[in-house]
DNA sequence: CGCAATATACGAAGGGCTTCGTACATTGCA
DNA sequence: TGCAATGTACGAAGCCCTTCGTATATTGCG
C-alpha cells in the first residue's frame, strides 16, 4: 500500500522549514541555523534527521562522508496538511472560521490585511 | 506563578469542542457524543476529563453523584492560540501566508469566501 | 432487599517525540 | 604519523498522550 507521508511532528518542520528556504545541506548546516534559536545538540539533529528520512520526509546523498539531506514533500503540501488538520480538529471544517481567527490576530498586521484582500480579487477572479 | 492553560491536546480540544457547543454536561453525556463519531471507551474519556480538571481547563461540579463539566477557557482564546501556535510553527507568524493556505484549500467554499471578503469590509473600516 | 447498572478513581501499558550519551569510523593538520 | 575534530549509528531515557482494565462506591428498580 502506498502510505502518504506522515505530518512531520515539530521538531521535523522546524527542519523541514530550513531545508525549503536554504535548500538542501549538511546536517551540521541545519544543526548551525537551530543552534541560533535555541539550545539544541547536535546529535539530536543528526538522529531527527535520521529518522525523516526513514519516514520519507527528506532524502539524503550519502556519497560525500557529511551526508546532504533534501527536503523530499512539497512545502505547499505540507502546510496544505497542517491547515487541514487544524480546520478538522478545531474549526469544523470551516475554512471561514479559521482565517476569522487568524484576521482578527494581532499579527495580522495591515500589510497582511492589503496582501489577503489582493488575493481575494484574484481568487474571485478565477473561482469556478 | 500564574501558570497560563496549557493547549488542549487533541482528546482534549474534542471535548472541549462538545463543552463549547452544548454547554455543561456529564462524562456520559460527552461520551454519547464522541461515541456518535468513533470507537473510545467511557473511562477513557472520564480520564481525560479528570485530566483536563486537574489543568484547569474544565471545571466540575461533583454536588451529583455524576459530575457536571464545564469548559473552563473560552473559546475563541484557544482557538486563537491554536491559530498563533500554528503561525509560529509553519508561517513565519505571517497571517496572510496562512490564510492563504486556508483559502487554496479545497474546502474553502464560495460561501466562506464570501463571508471572509464581508469580513474584511468591516475589518477596513475598523482597522487603525 | 439485593443485584445490575452506573459512577468515580487510578494504575499502567503502549506509542510517539525529543533528547542525549556513547561507540565507532574517518579525516586532516601540526 | 598520530590526535583532535568531525562524521554516522543507535540505544535508551523521559515525557506526554491516549487508552483501557480493574477496583470500588452508589443508586434505583424488580
Amino acid at each position: 500500500m502506498p502510505r502518504r507521508t506522515p505530518v512531520p511532528s515539530n521538531a521535523e518542520l522546524a527542519i523541514l522549514l530550513i531545508l525549503w528556504r536554504e535548500g538542501p545541506q549538511t546536517v551540521r548546516a541545519v544543526y548551525d541555523s537551530l543552534r541560533r534559536e535555541r539550545d539544541i545538540g547536535y546529535t539530536t539533529v543528526l538522529k531527527t534527521m535520521q529518522l525523516m528520512a526513514a519516514k520519507k520526509l527528506v532524502t539524503r546523498d550519502e556519497s560525500e562522508r557529511s551526508h546532504v539531506y533534501r527536503a523530499a514533500v512539497a512545502e505547499k503540501s505540507i502546510k496544505r496538511r497542517l491547515v487541514s488538520d487544524l480546520l478538522d480538529r478545531a474549526f469544523d471544517g470551516s475554512a471561514a472560521q479559521l482565517v476569522m481567527q487568524a484576521l482578527s490576530h494581532k499579527r495580522a498586521s495591515a500589510e497582511d490585511l492589503k496582501k489577503i484582500r489582493q488575493l481575494l480579487k484574484e481568487n474571485s477572479r478565477g473561482a469556478r
